[in-house]
DNA sequence: GTCTATAATACGATAGAC
DNA sequence: GTCTATCGTATTATAGAC
């Protein structure tokens, strides 16, 4: 059983997760967390003592559980196509938070990109999780240079996808764009035969 | 000839415009704008009341600019492939500042969707004068909801594109999604005739 | 009309109480 | 070890000098 100390952290980390996605690293203040914890405004930099640490806390939180669920997908999935696809319909499934608050990788990278090259990095790992996910299932289906050329490209679209969905706030792009990936996923599947 | 507040005015949105690209529009003070204008720090709220205020002139003479840019193209364009590709050749030659700062458009949408909605709206008017304008190219080759849909695709690629080379701070990145983009566009033009 | 000194507030961080 | 009262700074915005 963990301490009081532990659960106190993972608390915060959970709320300053979903702050950061809903609000942004740089709009979201300790005050904020402090509200949504219970615990005092000041206390936070106890457990964290300070805001970029929060962060790191918060990228290392999520990388965990995106890791586990890929490693998890990797076992499960089939042939490629059905891997890839999952993927897709991943992002179709949160169209709907996609449309409000963009993709929660894409964005943090996007407002730490500008003013925060070392925290910047947390968030291309978050980044770099997915993209060496996909190219290491492209590479049942391609040659190496075109294996990383493709995962860009899938991840390109996503990202893309949920930028604009965001700027419309309209949940139908993801959709959309979901059905053309599907679409550009299957021509590659039927022309390139699983080695 | 422009009195001087006009000439004020100009100077002001110009270095808020550009600080507000490389920075954010969050991360940019009054204080950053007085340094590279020569303006007293607080002098700049006689020009404009507000933060908001200024963004909203940025927007507009931003949105001009565009305007020009791409009626301009509508009327040098030839056949649809070389119009579109023009937009993609544009992008391309921008990789550098992508890779540094992102697109312009897509991150201040990104930044100003989460917070604050009435400003957005200003970004992502800024986004519908491009969609609009490849919506309307892609007319001259297919079906109008179709039109819509590739519209919205090839901004999404060009979206993701800079996302992701910013992240990865690779132009290289955006060069190769320019020449997806011009293979994904070559084939559309092939197989759909012009009207 | 143009600009500057100053206010009011919210932030991240610290020192020290329990 | 845990938490709270407080500090210094930077922000936008204003009041009023030139």
């Amino acid at each position: 059983m963990p301490g009081k100390g532990q659960r106190a952290r993972a608390a915060i980390v959970e709320v300053a997760s979903d702050l950061f996605y809903r609000q942004g690293y740089g709009a979201t203040s300790y005050a904020d967390i402090a509200v949504r914890t219970g615990f005092g405004k000041g206390n936070i930099h106890y457990y964290f003592n300070s805001k970029e640490e929060l962060l790191k806390a918060v990228a290392e939180m999520r990388m965990e559980k995106y890791r586990k669920l890929l490693e998890q997908w990797s076992l499960e999935c089939g042939p490629p196509y059905d891997c890839l696809e999952r993927i897709v319909s991943l992002f179709e499934k949160n169209a709907g938070d996609l449309a409000k608050y963009g993709c929660p990788i894409g964005t943090l990278n996007d407002e730490l990109g500008k003013n925060n090259p070392e925290l910047q990095e947390e968030a291309r790992q978050m980044m770099d999780i997915f993209l060496r996910w996909l190219e290491a299932r492209f590479r049942a289906l391609l040659p190496p240079d075109e294996a990383r050329d493709h995962a860009e490209q899938l991840l390109a679209m996503a990202q893309g996808a949920a930028l604009l969905a965001h700027a419309y706030r309209d949940p139908g792009l993801v959709k959309r764009q979901a059905d053309a990936a599907r679409h550009w996923l299957s021509k590659i599947c039927e022309n390139e035969p699983h080695a």
